[in-house]
DNA sequence: GCAGGATAGTTGAAAGCTCAATGCTGTCCC
DNA sequence: GGGACAGCATTGAGCTTTCAACTATCCTGC
């Protein structure tokens, strides 16, 4: 038994793990409950939405979306059909490339982003940055950036793409 | 507009918070891919039996399984029918409540644990902790640990619960 | 200019999760 | 002791995500 040794965790990264489990969960849970109670959107969605508001033109290509929102194809396939019937979002076909498709934010969308966004926006406040202190934030943008920076990372969010209002998340 | 101020996010949290966002997404989807691909278990039915291996007699109650597992009791049912289905846990009324069910992790949910804790293991390793220095490992381990102990939080993991072998997540 | 391979996007089926409703059991208190 | 209420667990329906095809378009080299 504990033959191989292939690095097994130590005790500080084994509780570090374990908090970070347990935080993420919890943390996800609580803003996709918030966000579906308070205006019918799941968090994966808003996502959508909101990268969609911060862009010139609210239009982004389908493969684009699904890099920053750092979600697969598929879902992003499906979870757009739905948006669109909800009439928040419409495709049309790529002029350049007749293989792509465009994903085009409405104002019907907007608006749906800008009534969801304030209960968020107090969301995240509460679960997370009002736990935390200013150094602690700091250290976890750190974090997160060595975490995305790895040999196959995808899209790393831009420095402080700071967009007016609809936005976050 | 900006009408009622509820206060934004400013540009430190903002990049925290969009780092955050796809480092954790982009972690949960590697994690859950390389389960399912090498061992076919999901993340979450990981921790469950993880869990139950760590424990006298690798048996825990429902509820109490949910709490260490942040799960929703109806998640977790649903979850351990699954997994019962498989061979992996057994379900048994519990003798003093007779409302109470106690989930036991088999021989054979021992078995495909070890089976897929190796490279559960490596995935760990590879996607966050080889990127991170020691110094960031007791950050994460102390911002998770604030963000769990906040007015509502749940169960906080054991200081360092560090079992044998089984376990991790 | 066309075969071969890569890229973009969609789809359907299966699996998992959430929510609300349900059925028991225990507890409190008159 | 019996009714009201809280707690434990399960269930089914509906929604989201994943995985594996599949179609259509573009690019490369010959």
């Amino acid at each position: 038994m504990d033959g191989d040794e292939d690095r097994w965790l130590g005790s500080d990264e084994l509780a570090a793990w374990l908090s970070y489990v347990a935080a993420s969960t919890l943390l996800e849970a609580a803003l996709d409950r918030q966000l579906q109670r308070d205006s019918g959107i799941p968090h994966a969605y808003y996502q959508i939405l909101a990268m969609l508001s911060e862009v010139p033109g609210r239009t982004l290509r389908m493969s684009d979306l699904a890099a920053v929102t750092q979600s697969s194809q598929s879902r992003l396939s499906h979870a757009v059909s739905r948006l669109e019937r909800h009439g928040w979002v419409c495709r049309t076909s790529c002029p350049n490339d007749r293989r792509g498709t465009l994903a085009q934010l409405t104002d019907e969308g907007l608006a749906a982003l800008a009534a969801a966004a304030p209960g968020h926006v107090r969301a995240v406040r509460e679960h997370l940055f009002d736990r935390l202190t200013c150094e602690q934030v700091g250290q976890l943008r750190d974090i997160c950036r060595a975490v995305l920076s790895g040999p196959a990372q995808h899209v790393t969010p831009p420095d402080t793409p700071a967009g007016h209002h609809g936005s976050m998340s």
